[in-house]
DNA sequence: ACACAACCGGAATCCGAGATTCCACTTAAC
DNA sequence: GTTAAGTGGAATCTCGGATTCCGGTTGTGT
């Protein structure tokens, strides 16, 4: 493979993450080619139809995912101090918020990616050893689970276009106050001005 | 106008109503028609363009959603009970759920709609009312308003199609964890078993 | 019961957004 | 300098959905 190829390949998966993030998984493969710079031509040359692309933007963003949860839990603080690091890391603005899109992908677009399969699963099951953790330390409410979290951390950071535009403004603000929702003691003071 | 012409026009409000909270504010006219059980062109001949259907819809949802408050806030129990109750009303299995449709809506669909604004205006104003009653009570947090109350239910009331699927099968259990990160004091159970 | 205007349903037509193909033109690599 | 890999984007094809139109119905007044 040409250097320049190469190049362009990164380019793409790059531009769909940000595509797929804005516009949801059925975002016109035009955008994308426009967007990293190429012509479609390239654009399907590399991937011979969308669900390809779209599997390697998955694995690209789990890895991100996974990373940021490392970092996060290796910090010095509590469990429930790193649970609300990483969230706020997640909803931080301009991150690419690929949840929600690639969360309504069919199945068969993942079967046989066994890569993004595993660090996927790892990165829950890092996750959820965070949350209880923080569940043990006292700090989180013991009724709610891994999973809550993660669909919540989806909703919020899911594109401007399929929130109410005050929410996708400032999804911290929201995000901040399911997690007050979340302990088990009192609630912290959010950002904005309130309303 | 004809009794069955009549009676075919609130077929066709109710219809969209359910339609639009289903798919969004474009939801393809045919599918309105086949719900409300008239053929296309009678919905054409009754709503010259989206737009007047739309409208229509806006104005039907609004009313319900004002009567909804005041059965709510008409209630003998305390401002934040009220609050419970109506957001809890609002995120009932099988309401129509078209705040978000319609919070998208251009601002030139609703101008002129005076109706629509007037009501609307009212609804958010008792609605504050309310929130300041609670807040007072001292069983809400003073950094959150009405607006927040507002853009969460939007959120959480959405069409499945724009959440993930197990948010939108329970939007109550998240709308709870709201209201309890709003709260002064402490957690309420949830309804769920927690992940 | 009759006449007719108001109504109806839905097939037929029209239209635009986006997918996918194809090939003449570039350019990295040796 | 040669050439095979790589490129962009115009042209074409598809399809979902909007909108129109009219032959057939059905309330309604007499």
């Amino acid at each position: 493979m040409r250097a320049d190829a190469r190049r362009n390949l990164g380019k793409i998966v790059e531009a769909a993450a940000e595509i797929v993030a804005e516009r949801g998984v059925n975002a016109p493969m035009e955008l994308i080619a426009k967007r990293a710079g190429v012509g479609v031509g390239t654009l399907y040359r590399r991937f011979p139809d969308r669900d390809t692309l779209i599997a390697a933007v998955g694995d690209h963003y789990v890895h991100t995912m996974a990373d940021a949860l490392n970092d996060a839990a290796a910090g010095s603080g509590s469990a429930w101090d790193a649970i609300r690091d990483f969230v706020s890391w997640v909803a931080a603005p301009g991150r690419a918020a690929l949840s929600t899109a690639l969360a309504v992908l069919p199945e068969e677009v993942l079967v046989n990616r066994t890569e993004f399969a595993r660090v996927r699963t790892s990165w829950v099951e890092q996750f959820d050893a965070l949350v209880r953790r923080a569940q043990a330390e006292g700090s989180m409410r013991p009724d709610v689970g891994v999973e809550d979290l993660i669909h919540l951390l989806t909703v919020f950071t899911c594109h401007p276009d399929q929130l109410p535009a005050p929410v996708a403004a400032d999804p911290g603000r929201y995000l901040s106050l399911m997690l007050d929702g979340m302990t088990s003691g009192a609630a912290t003071p959010l950002d904005g001005s309130g309303a």
